[in-house]
RNA sequence: GCCCGUGUAGCUCAGGGGAUAGAGCAACUGCCUCCUAAGCAGUAGGUCGCAGGUUCGAAUCCUGCCGCGGGCGCCA
């Protein structure tokens, strides 16, 4: 069983309630997509011959030779009609025939009824597309409070490749939720309330017992100046980590720093906040430079306040039961198929799990912040810690029943090896170190191209930013969420073929040709109907976007959106080659082709806008 | 052991009931007096892990097996 990705469904087998919220889309539309609108009259027709309309669902031909759209309900409808597919199939197309937006039906093979669009209706849609700021993409008619959780940073660990998918595919995804008319709260949830910080605070007072903040008796003010670089932290927290794995009495000791931060004392909360600060400083940077941005930069510390509380709360409801010590919620359920362990609310010795944080957290995006949908975007080796927190959530009514909880989850980025990607000396790859990778890459490629020559030192710089951004952007999402994938230094500073860069110079190349036509006094017109085949498939190709926009919020997953820009670019790509614009001598059709570029060029903009991907203007 | 994911061209990956399974890279052949060659056109490359089943139709859904990755109470 198991396919990747679908529409989000039940997941949970016998849980009460589903664990994702309301995904169904009635949608406010102000222009019928074209495929829709083909639906629908296929639709009809399958109707006024007594059979469910549902079988007139319109597919794109998976063969263009034979039409530009498809519909498969025929042979479907075959049994409960009693007929012969291909005797459906027939009267269907005739009826079909008669709508003035078609202007051939055939059937085929068993029972393929086959689509050609009108030229003129195809011409009149497109000039209609035009005048739509929103490229034919409705919005959603009930807006929500979608809470994006993404990113991942943590105290003292720098970021490493495993971040870039989180906070890219997360990006993405808050960009398509506010596209269609969410509105996304992006939170990266810093990780700075757990183990990692008293791992940290032991291991500094190994090397530099002297300093204040270890002395309990010290009542004074602690330094303003931070004890720790960023690059102690990130030396640190490897050896003591390893160091607790090995020797429990370490480990012991970590504990114990770690509830006592959590309770108040005084020197270790300075600490905590000169470690917290110099590790979000660069963090920040690093997020920047990925053009990533955020509403709220709250952390596990953040609801620390509302964690006693809540506890008391699903005490006296009766949730929590002691066992071994800890303070427990049990999550299991009678029909599971596998043993899930409790959320663990209070260790035995009196700390807090990312668990409690995660859901006063919940708590908190519910309450304070009006959380109608929270994503989780995190490594699918994680599931079963948000299976148990969603369900925790769930029995306790912290999270309601029509608030949304979902972890969106992602595959490792793997070494060639098929383990977790590590450096040949057993290190990560620094998230820093992989965009001047990328960037330099870039350059490279801006040096060799003749055209670059005259530009700017800034303007090369930005370019090749941009670039390089691109190809590491779109080099992840063109994956399937889901799968594992392996890293490929070589793919991330690729830029030909199916790259992002690719798709920069596909729109690079159209503002140009704006640009070329307005020198010459050359105006867009009304978009007419296609003479030529690339520019058909062009045009059948531009209708296609709210279909893919739709199904990548469905499936809260990016990668449909990369494949159809890269198709869509592919091609205007072959129109680019077939139909010289500024070259065209009837002055009706080059204002035609010039809006229909500068609509592919808006379509390119958008879909790479959702992909969080710039297009420079030359390059 | 139980659970989750995964197996598609030499490599990296799409596709998840519909016609002859796609793309990029790598290989080979062409195309810059013409809007940017980071491009375009073409050739070659596949028992969709294996075996059953459901269906008019299966890479896609179901069952079993095999390989690989991951998770499984006080880490995140």
């Amino acid at each position: 069983m198991s396919p990747r990705l679908r529409v989000p469904r039940r997941r949970l087998g016998g849980t009460p309630r589903p664990v994702s919220g309301p995904t169904g889309h009635p949608y406010a539309c102000p222009h019928m997509p074209l495929r829709a609108h083909l639906s629908d009259i296929v639709g009809d027709a399958f109707a006024s011959l007594g059979l469910d309309r549902r079988f007139g669902e319109v597919v794109p031909a998976s063969r263009p030779q034979f039409g530009d759209f498809q519909c498969n309900g025929a042979m479907a409808a075959a049994r409960e009609a009693g007929r012969p597919p291909r005797e459906i199939a027939a009267d269907v197309a005739g009826i079909v025939a008669r709508a003035p937006e078609v202007a051939g039906v055939d059937v085929a093979g068993p029972g393929f009824i086959n689509i050609t669009v009108a030229d003129d209706t195809l011409g009149n849609l497109l000039d209609g597309l035009c005048a739509d700021a929103r490229l034919g993409v409705p919005t959603v008619d009930r807006p929500q409070v979608v809470v994006v959780d993404y990113g991942g940073p943590n105290v003292a660990k720098p970021m490493h490749v495993g971040h870039l998918r989180s906070t890219i595919i997360g990006d993405s995804v808050a960009r398509i939720f506010g596209f269609v008319g969410h509105r996304v709260i992006r939170d990266p949830h810093f990780g700075d309330w757990g183990l990692q910080m008293g791992m940290l605070i032991v291991e500094l007072e190994r090397r530099r017992p002297d300093l204040p903040y270890f002395d309990p008796d010290y009542t004074g003010p602690y330094p303003q100046e931070p004890p720790v670089t960023l690059d102690d932290l990130q030396e640190m927290y490897p050896e003591v980590a390893a160091r607790c794995a090995d020797d429990p009495e370490w480990a012991a000791k970590a504990r114990r720093a770690t509830v006592e931060l959590q309770q108040g004392r005084p020197g270790y909360r300075a600490l905590w906040e000169h470690m917290v600060k110099v590790s979000q400083e660069s963090q920040r940077r690093d997020f920047a430079d990925l053009g990533v941005t955020f509403d709220v930069w709250y952390s596990e510390s953040t609801v620390h306040d509302r964690v006693g509380p809540m506890i008391e709360r699903l005490r006296r409801g009766g949730f929590v039961e002691e066992s071994d010590g800890a303070l427990i919620v049990r999550v299991d359920l009678p029909d599971d198929t596998r043993e899930l362990p409790p959320l663990i609310l209070v260790t035995s010795d009196g700390g807090y799990l990312y668990g409690t944080t995660d859901l006063a957290t919940i708590e908190m995006r519910v309450e304070d912040m009006g959380a109608e949908l929270v994503l989780y975007v995190v490594d699918a080796r994680q599931s079963d810690h948000f299976e148990q927190v969603f369900r925790a959530a769930r029995k306790t009514g912290i999270a309601p029943p029509d608030v949304g909880l979902e972890h969106i989850a992602f595959g490792t980025m793997n070494g060639p090896d098929g383990k977790p990607f590590k450096t040949r000396e057993g290190g990560v790859v620094r998230l820093r170190d992989l965009i001047e990778m990328v960037t330099a890459a870039a350059d490279k490629r801006l040096t060799e191209a003749e055209i670059a020559r005259d530009y700017p030192p800034e303007e090369r710089e930005r370019i090749a930013q941009q670039v390089g951004l691109a190809a590491l952007k779109f080099g992840d999402l063109i994956n399937n969420r889901v799968s594992d994938y392996v890293f490929d230094l070589e793919r991330f500073t690729s830029f030909e073929g199916k790259t992002g860069p690719y798709l920069q110079y596909g729109a690079v190349r159209i503002k140009s040709i704006l640009r070329n036509a307005a020198d010459r006094g050359f105006e867009p017109g009304p978009i007419v109907a296609p003479t030529v085949d690339a520019e058909r498939t062009l045009m059948l190709w531009l209708t296609r976007l709210p279909d893919v926009v739709t199904r990548a919020l469905e499936l809260r997953a990016p990668n449909g959106i990369a494949e159809f820009a890269y198709e869509l670019t592919s091609v205007f790509n072959r129109f680019y080659e077939r139909c010289h614009i500024i070259g065209e001598t009837d002055p009706g059709r080059r204002a035609s082709w010039l809006s229909l570029v500068r609509l592919t060029l808006d379509e390119i903009s958008l879909l790479l806008g959702l992909l969080g991907i710039d297009v420079p203007d030359r390059m």
